[in-house]
RNA sequence: CGGGGUAUAGCGCAGCCUGGUAGCGCGUCUGCUUCGGGAGCAGAAGGCCGUAGGUUCAAAUCCUGCUACCCCGACCA
C-alpha cells in the first residue's frame, strides 16, 4: 500500500487548505437534484474505506482480453489494462459511438445528456457572475491566425482549412470545384480569439463599454495527431469566455475568479477534487501572459488538465487594435481574458469516479438519477405497475426519473444494464414491496440493499440518498488524491517511484526553468501540471529538487494525459 | 511522419498454411413460456469476405498495388 511520504519532505500530502475544501457542503445543483441536507443517508452505502485502493495501472496484457470474453463482464478489469478499461467503460455506458472521420466521436443521447447537465451547472454560474452568451462564427479568415505571433505558432499545425464552397460530379464522384476557390481560405476555429477580437474592436471604444463579459458554447475543432473519446477529439463542444477589461488588474481578477468558478463547479457537481494552479511558460496558452489551471488526478494517478482560464495581457488587444478612451481622454488598449472547459470534463468523471461494473456517475451529472425496475409475477403485474406509478410520480418533479418497463428483460439483466450506465441509485419494486409499502434500493457504489417507505417523504429520503453519494464519491476521490501526492526532495527519488508505481503527483521545490522541465519530461515522462496556488510560500529558503538552485516555486510534476 | 499489426454479418471471432463459392458466439426479429442479480424453447433475417488488379477451370484462401483502422513513438485542452 502505498502512503503519502517520502523520506525527508516532510510527508504531507497537498497543503491541508486544499484538502479543507473537501468539507464543504454539496452545494444545490440545478433543479432536478434535491436539496442539501445535513444529515447522511440512512446507511445506504459503504463508507469510504479507510485505506484508498493503490493506483490502478496499465499492463497491457493480452490476458485482459480473454478474461473479458470469457465471463459475462463485458469491461475489463482496471488493474488489467487501465486505458482499455476506460474505453470499454465508454462503450458498455453507451455514452458514444466512433464516426466515419478519423478522431471525431458521436456523442449518443447518454453522453450527451451528462453534457447537457454539465452546461445548464455552468451555465448558471456564469450568468450569476454577470456573463451573457452569445455566438460567433465557427469559419474564421486565414490571415485572423497568423495576427498574434504566439498564437499563431500554438495553433497553426492543427487547423483544418476550407477552400472551396462548391463541389462538382466527376467520373469519381464529387469533388472541389476549382472554379469555386475561396478567395481567401477559411479557419475552421481551433478557439475564438481572434474573431472575437476582431469583433471587440468594433464594439468597444470607451471606458463605458468595458468590462465586456461574454460566453459562447461551440464546437472547435484541432486536428489531432492522437485522440481518445472525450480527452482529446479532433471536434470537441466546450464553452469559451472571452471578457475585456479597463484595467490589468481588473482582468487577472477576473482569470483568477472565472478559476474559481471552474474549481466550485468540479468539486461540488463532479466530486472531482481539482487542484488549481498556474502553468509554466511550457505548458501555458499560445498568446497567454498567464494560463490558470484545474488539474484532476484519475485513478492511475496521472493528471488531467480539466480547464484553464487566462490572462491574454493586452496580446489580442494589440493584434486587433482595440483600444478604449480611458476616462482622463487617453486611448489604451484594453486587457484580456479568456477561459474555457470542454466535453473533456466527461472524461475526468469517468475517470475519477467510475469502477470495474462500469460508468459510476455523480447524482449532479447522472442523465438518470433514478431508475425503477419493476419485478412482475404472473398476474400481479398490473398491480406492480399502478405502484410503480405511484412511486414515480412521487419522485419525477425532483429527480431525473426511469421507468424501465421492458418485458424482454428479465430484472437482474436490467440491474447490470444500469449499473454500467452509472445510474447512482436503483430501486426494484415487486409485489413483496407493494404489500409492504417499501421500495428496495441500491446505491451505484454498492453495499446493502435498503428499503425506503413510500409516502410523502419519499422524496426527501431519496434526496438525501443521493446527496449522499454525491458526497461520497467526492470523498473517495479526495482520499485517492491525497494518497498520491508525494513530497519528494530529489529527483531520482521521483523518477524511481514514478517507475514503480506508473503513476502519482510529485510536489517539489523547483527552479523555474523551462530546459530543466523539457530534460526530465523527455527523462521521465512527467510534466510540471502546475504551481499549485495554495502553499507556494513552502519554497522559501529550499533548493530544487532536480538543479539545487534556490526554489523559485512548489511545483506538482505528474504524468499527464 | 517513423516502427509494428489488422481488415470476413451490428459487435467479437474462426476459416486462409493445404484454393472448390462462408461458419460460430453475442446481438437483432417473430411466437410462446418466463421475470426478487445477466431466462428457456422453437423459428427467422442479416456477409458480392476493405479495395483494384494478377495467377487459376475455380480465390475469403495464393501474388502485387492501394486505402482505412488499431497499437507504439514525436505534437496536444
Amino acid at each position: 500500500m502505498v502512503t503519502g511520504h517520502s523520506g525527508a519532505g516532510g510527508g504531507h500530502s497537498l497543503p491541508g487548505r486544499v484538502r479543507l475544501a473537501s468539507t464543504r457542503p454539496v452545494h444545490r445543483r440545478g433543479k432536478a437534484a434535491g436539496p442539501v441536507l445535513a444529515r447522511p443517508p440512512p446507511q445506504p452505502c459503504d463508507p469510504p474505506a479507510e485505506d484508498p485502493p493503490p493506483l490502478l495501472r496499465s499492463i497491457h496484457s493480452s490476458e485482459a482480453a480473454v478474461a473479458k470474453a470469457e465471463s459475462k463482464q463485458p469491461i475489463t478489469p482496471r488493474d488489467q489494462d487501465y486505458a482499455r478499461w476506460y474505453q470499454d467503460v465508454i462503450a458498455s455506458a453507451d455514452l458514444v459511438d466512433s464516426s466515419p472521420v478519423r478522431g471525431c466521436m458521436v456523442l449518443k443521447p447518454h453522453g450527451f445528456a451528462v453534457w447537457e447537465a454539465i452546461r445548464a451547472d455552468l451555465d448558471a454560474r456564469f450568468k450569476a457572475t454577470g456573463h451573457q452568451n452569445a455566438y460567433f462564427p465557427l469559419f474564421i479568415p486565414q490571415s485572423f491566425l497568423s495576427r498574434e505571433a504566439e498564437h499563431v505558432e500554438g495553433f497553426a499545425k492543427e487547423c483544418a482549412v476550407v477552400t472551396h464552397h462548391r463541389l462538382k460530379a466527376t467520373d469519381d464522384g464529387v469533388v472541389p470545384d476549382p472554379a469555386a476557390k475561396l478567395e481567401e481560405p477559411l479557419v475552421v476555429r481551433p478557439t475564438s480569439e481572434t474573431i472575437i477580437w476582431h469583433m471587440y474592436g468594433r464594439w468597444i471604444s470607451s471606458w463605458r463599454d468595458l468590462p465586456l463579459l461574454i460566453n459562447q458554447w461551440a464546437n472547435v475543432v484541432r486536428w489531432e495527431m492522437r485522440t481518445r473519446p472525450f480527452l482529446r477529439t479532433a471536434e470537441f463542444l466546450w464553452q469559451e469566455g472571452h471578457t475585456a477589461h479597463a484595467t490589468r488588474a481588473e482582468a487577472e481578477e477576473e482569470a483568477r475568479r472565472m478559476l474559481q468558478v471552474y474549481k466550485d463547479f468540479c468539486w461540488e457537481t463532479l466530486a472531482v477534487p481539482v487542484v488549481t494552479g498556474v502553468k509554466t511558460a511550457t505548458e501555458r496558452f499560445a498568446g497567454a501572459d498567464d494560463t490558470y489551471t484545474i488539474e484532476g488526478m484519475m485513478q492511475n494517478g496521472w493528471a488531467l488538465q480539466c480547464g484553464t482560464s487566462h490572462f491574454l495581457g493586452q496580446n489580442f488587444a494589440r493584434a486587433f487594435d482595440v483600444t478604449f478612451q480611458n476616462r482622463e481622454g487617453e486611448l489604451e488598449h484594453v486587457w484580456a481574458t479568456s477561459w474555457g472547459v470542454s466535453t473533456r470534463l466527461i472524461g475526468a468523471v469517468i475517470m475519477t469516479h467510475s469502477d470495474d461494473q462500469g460508468l459510476v456517475l455523480p447524482p449532479a451529472v447522472a442523465p438518470v438519477q433514478v431508475v425503477i425496475v419493476p419485478i412482475w409475477r404472473g398476474d400481479r403485474k398490473a398491480m406492480v405497475m399502478e405502484y410503480v406509478d405511484r412511486v414515480a410520480s412521487l419522485l419525477g418533479g425532483r429527480f431525473r426519473v426511469r421507468v424501465d418497463d421492458r418485458d424482454n428483460l428479465k430484472p437482474g439483466a436490467k440491474y447490470f444494464e444500469w449499473e454500467r450506465k452509472g445510474v447512482p441509485l436503483r430501486m426494484e419494486v415487486g409485489p413483496r414491496d407493494v404489500e409492504g409499502g417499501v421500495v428496495m434500493c441500491r446505491s451505484r457504489l454498492g453495499g446493502d440493499k435498503f428499503k425506503l417507505p413510500v409516502g410523502d417523504d419519499l422524496a426527501d429520503r431519496v434526496g438525501e440518498t443521493l446527496d449522499g453519494i454525491q458526497r461520497q464519491l467526492l470523498e473517495r476521490a479526495v482520499a485517492l488524491r491525497d494518497a498520491h501526492i508525494f513530497e519528494v526532495d530529489r529527483y531520482d527519488e521521483m523518477k524511481a517511484r514514478l517507475q514503480e508505481q506508473g503513476g502519482g503527483w510529485f510536489r517539489v521545490p523547483w527552479h523555474d526553468d523551462a530546459e530543466a522541465e523539457a530534460a526530465i519530461k523527455a527523462d521521465c515522462k512527467a510534466t510540471i501540471r502546475c504551481y499549485p496556488l495554495e502553499g507556494q510560500e513552502d519554497a522559501a529558503g529550499r533548493t530544487c529538487f532536480y538543479s539545487g538552485r534556490p526554489a523559485t516555486h512548489m511545483a506538482i510534476f505528474a504524468r499527464a494525459y
